[in-house]
DNA sequence: TTGAAAGCGCTAACAC
DNA sequence: GTGTTAGCGCTTTCAA
């Protein structure tokens, strides 16, 4: 037998039917001890493994699901996928993670795949839909988001409170005594983007300080973009004393920045990032951040996409904490910047 | 039509045959211009997507590919699996990332999904298989592999030259004038581990420099045990003046642990890593370190893949370059620490 | 407790 | 150029 043996070729050698080579290996309890102990010897030898297509093909369903990130190059996610994998094996289920690049046509490509009985369903952190997904938004496949928010579309979710969030990191500068903070944002078309602007918004009016719209600076969460706000800002010689940037990989970006221009962390800026990545505690000083339970958040989502696919109905939004890290990238205010 | 529909519903609104609808749909050269308009609308109509399951199932082909790694939170892969996907997109492939965590039940599950059909091969980014496997490795579905060598099975690989790269690395720290210079290992019952540990005998020995297994410590490749091996090395009062450690990631951890002890870097301590991660460039002193073409490699990867699944016989071996970056994190040797 | 047999949705060989 | 049809390998009634 040099060809891959199927569930007749086993049936076969054990002497019983194909039925019975189904059940033994499905649920083993409904054959007699004799029978099973023959099939399973039989799969042995032969080294069986059953042919998933077409039990996905006669099942309809793939025990499958696909994590699709903004973004796989941002160590953030690598925590989320494994809370999701965890909850996932434990279940029974198998992770796919796709990179969606802000990019429709792999967007597409990844919910086709969930269409094509690929996988089961489809766990978001991307913060748009294609327009026309949204407007035949009956035929989705199931959906679960973490994190993000997709525009006119009610989806079971896994949140924290942005808005909350942000503000605890302004608050922290502001008790600092910066009264002078910039911010670099997310992608302002987005709600991950929106609600930490509102955040800082928020926390600058407890503060009574004065709404400066040229201290925002439009981000996307990249480092690059991060790096290069900054440098615009010092360009344009707008005084600052603080950057909270909407992920730490702008705040990194942001630290670089001024460090070519010989500012130093914090003496000269404060700087707060988002996310607490890995990245965040190693480089120096480290950041200033917000923590979120990434390894939690991944289970939840799992979870909620579990009861999406198993019960009736639509399972119910979960609400995580997040919690200010403070460390060395900030401190006391002291002089504004007017390089 | 609530339920999804499939390739009879499409050919019947089409007025069709379903095999009409399947040529359509896979080469369309082969129908007739009005008749593929009309199946075409139909599809559109019915929001029409195959089942892949039945493809697969009948066509024996999945065009799915899977890449296992040995750890998917070092950033390194990242780029690798870029590189991936992209080959993979132009080919039509997709590409599923999975993560080895050096567990031998992990991996074997992998296996078995590609067995299963659900994937054509694999492409390996790990140091070992399950003993069992190699021992049956007739019945191993396509394998590439890439960066890595598993002991005693010859497959299609994608290299570096890891002793000459190794080599080069600390032939870097003997002309800065260093002597005594340790070593950081990856794992030393696996390829890698081995040959960046015989480059670096080998520059010592260019320079008649003695090899000192006091300054060889087994590593992993992972952050935690370079900062823990590099505080034994201090704790154990050997003296020494530079490090090379096997990883970005052990480099890394190597520089805190040196911090937590007021060394600074490169006055009293150089340091070398290996992978040219994006937190090398990050950290401050940015590291000295070995840049591989990642993205090319992951791209060979996969064309070694496609060519192993599309064309009778063993693909060639294909080789890559790497170059030593010198960065903020290595300097003239000053004196001897002996803390 | 087991077997026979239908059929999941698709593709490809063959017939027209 | 297009239709008919036989399975790919599995699970799951239904019957025994």
């Amino acid at each position: 037998m040099t060809q891959k043996p199927n569930i007749r070729d086993v049936a076969k050698l054990a002497g019983v039917s194909t039925a019975t080579v189904s059940r033994t290996l499905a649920q083993p309890a409904m054959v007699k001890e004799e029978t099973r102990r023959r099939v399973m010897s039989a799969v042995e030898a032969m080294g069986f493994v059953p042919n998933s297509s077409a039990r996905v093909l006669r099942t309809q369903t793939s025990k499958t699901v696909i994590l699709l990130v903004r973004d796989i190059s941002n160590p953030f996610y690598l925590d989320i996928y494994k809370g999701v994998e965890e909850a996932a094996f434990e279940a029974g289920y198998k992770v796919l993670m796709g990179d969606a690049r802000d990019d429709d046509v792999r967007i597409e490509h990844y919910i086709d795949t969930v269409r094509e009985r690929h996988a089961d369903g489809m766990i978001l952190m991307i913060g748009h839909l294609p327009e026309k997904l949204i407007t035949g938004a009956a035929k989705l496949p199931p959906i679960v988001v973490a994190l993000e928010a997709i525009e006119n579309l009610e989806l079971p979710t896994v949140r924290v409170d942005n808005v909350a969030a942000a503000r605890k990191a302004v608050r922290h500068l502001v008790d600092l005594g910066h009264r002078r903070i910039a911010h670099i944002t997310g992608p302002l078309d987005e709600y991950l983007g929106k609600a930490r602007l509102e955040g800082y918004r928020r926390a600058l009016e407890e503060a009574g300080i004065a709404f400066d719209p040229d201290l925002v600076l439009a981000g996307d969460f990249s480092l690059v973009v991060g790096h290069n706000q900054t440098e615009r800002l010092l360009d344009r010689r707008i005084p600052f004393t603080a950057i909270f940037a909407a992920s730490d990989q702008m705040a990194i970006g942001a630290v670089t920045a001024l460090r070519s221009r010989s500012l130093t962390i914090p003496d000269n800026v404060s700087v707060v990032g988002f996310d607490d990545t890995l990245m965040a505690s190693m480089i120096d000083p480290a950041l200033t951040t917000i923590h979120q339970p990434r390894r939690e958040i991944g289970r939840a989502a799992m979870g909620l996409m579990i009861e999406r696919l198993t019960k009736a109905g639509t399972p119910a939004d979960r609400c995580f904490p997040t919690e200010l890290v403070v460390r060395g990238s900030t401190g006391p205010c002291a002089a504004t910047v007017s390089p």
